[in-house]
DNA sequence: CTGAAATAAGACAAATTTGTCCTAATATAA
DNA sequence: TTATATTAGGACAAATTTGTCTTATTTCAG
């Protein structure tokens, strides 16, 4: 469903929400690959693409690290958008060039409702949501 | 959310179940190469998973090909499981060992009702549907 | 000013997926 | 029986994704 890319970055964003609430201090690259279980450059190299879609910010430098852009709740479908690009959620589940209901697929009115209902999700949950789930429940990050 | 080779097998199944409404002849991979304008070696080696996997019979030689197994009705889900694997419908989505109500991941409950309603709507629509909307909207199998 | 600690960036490497090519095995028509 | 048309299968090649390494740049404490 989704890249691998993509699940480090849920993770690294609802990790880094998750920090921000119990503190204002940023987050670094070790801190995160650690919490998430992934190999540290490649986490870095996702960190600095979610920084150019500006859904993180970054500080260099001592005492550096990564935060939340202030004022801004993220989705999980403004990750997902991010890192994957529109495909899942836009495109033609078969591939084809573009998706739409004037030259649909032969399987596009089949899936339409699914994909709704999975597109509204993706776009209810946010970061501020999974953060208190976080908290409340004491979910994990890795196994 | 498809890989590209489960993208094909939808297309050379749904094609398959087209051909044989009109016809029982079997069909030859260089037909369905061309009908869904797929790479021919690679679609080749898709038909033979899918009849390993059951979804499809071969016969070898002069006239031979592949026709869809006697009284089968085929579901996208069976044909997603057989190349994809389990990993979309039964899989975690961030990437963990099990996917459980038991041992939930941070994002588990928020899309389990839109993982559920795809899970049922690929279910759902089997290759009888399909070919019979092939035939009353003239949908495509390629563009 | 200098050193240490952090991100940025580019080149490289490994793994996986996608796609190609060649040969073997098989079945049928003639 | 033989030629031909088909699937089966293995080795290989290309493309993409995943992951690593090294160096530059930035920031701040001291
Ligand atoms: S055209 Fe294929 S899913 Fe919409
Ligand atoms: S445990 Fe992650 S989706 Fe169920």
């Amino acid at each position: 469903m989704f890249s691998k890319r993509c699940e480090y970055a849920i993770k690294i964003m609802t990790f880094i929400a998750h920090q921000q609430k119990k503190s204002d201090k940023k987050v670094d690259v070790d801190a995160i690959s650690k919490a998430i279980d992934s190999p540290k450059a490649f986490t870095a190299k996702i960190l600095q693409d979610l920084v150019k879609s500006d859904l993180l910010v970054s500080s260099r430098g001592r005492f550096g690290g990564f935060s939340l852009p202030d004022q801004f709740n993220i989705s999980l479908s403004q990750i997902i958008e991010a890192i994957d690009g529109k495909k899942l959620l836009e495109g033609c589940v078969l591939g084809f060039g573009t998706c739409s209901e004037k030259n649909p697929c032969i399987v596009h009115h089949h899936l339409k409702s699914a994909r709704q209902h999975l597109k509204i999700k993706l776009q209810e949950t946010n970061l501020e949501i999974i953060a208190k789930r976080v908290n409340e429940k004491n979910a994990y990050f890795k196994e």
